[in-house]
DNA sequence: AGTATACCCCGGTTCTCCACTGGGGTTTTG
DNA sequence: CAAAACCCCAGTGGAGAACCGGGGTATACT
């Protein structure tokens, strides 16, 4: 399991805009980027990505910004690194074809891994995610004192 | 979860010494090269990487060539790939500091699918794959017919 | 002994992909 | 109408993966 700098970005960026949901206005990539030190024109590809998914709402002009696009407990980590990786990793996996028996059944116990893997992507929510964050930060303050 | 072309082949390399390993001659890299379609000079480095973990032996001179290190119910997937993958993957893992309270939670997260995948790679052995192997080509046997 | 056949070690090369940057747009608010 | 934001597309630098090659060393067979 391989954590790529784009899907740490991108949750990041989408935890942002967790702690912000209740307020309703739209967060800017600049706000975001500097909260957590991406660089902005990184971000906002990443953040085009996760539009066209619909897993955010932007608002054009000036005063715009970006908004969550459903409430923080119905997206799953699995849905935005499925965004986020998806496409271009596909076709390589396409393209390759196993070509022998042993190369099918390596393949399929790799999959198993991976499938494996999403569940417990899946089983947490970007809600999950912040009071994780929140937890951690009352422990932080816990061992200061 | 990537299969890397690296770990693919050794697999495949160590299911052909799998194959052979009741005779207790040694394979040379050629003939598994040629089998399974790999490159076989690439194929060297890969077998010398398994031979320092000890999942291989080898005997050099005329006559020689590889025999698996251990008897092949004893030997994990997770075991392989962790040889093969191990050594450089983990300093860029270490280098990039999660620096936020926001990154080390989706790091835990991270770890937590990434040891979810490990349990199922550890609990198939080269035995397991083989068998898994000889099922397959049973079948296609059938769908022949 | 000598030679062929294997493994052994180290380095270089090519190619792809990731992370990032830049130049120009278009839309909306004040 | 101008500033502020998003939008789209294209390019660059570096790192790593996949692979290749040269020269060495150990061992079996004759």
């Amino acid at each position: 399991m391989e954590l790529s700098c784009k899907s740490e970005y991108a949750l990041l960026a989408l935890l942002e805009l967790t702690a912000h949901y209740d307020e309703g206005e739209p967060l800017q990539i600049r706000q975001i980027a500097a909260q957590q030190n991406i660089p902005d024109r990184y971000l906002e590809q990443l953040l085009a990505t996760l539009r066209r998914a619909g897993l955010v709402r932007s608002q054009r002009g000036a005063k715009g910004g970006y908004l969550l696009g459903r409430e923080p407990w119905k997206i799953t980590l699995l849905e935005v690194i499925n965004c986020i990786e998806g496409l271009d990793s596909q076709p390589s996996e396409v393209m390759r074809e196993p070509k022998s028996v042993e190369g099918m059944v390596v393949r399929e116990i790799w999959q198993e891994a991976g499938r494996a893997a999403d569940a417990v992507l899946q089983k947490y929510t970007l809600k999950d995610l912040a009071e994780k964050r929140d937890a951690r930060r009352q422990l932080d303050i816990m061992y200061y004192i």
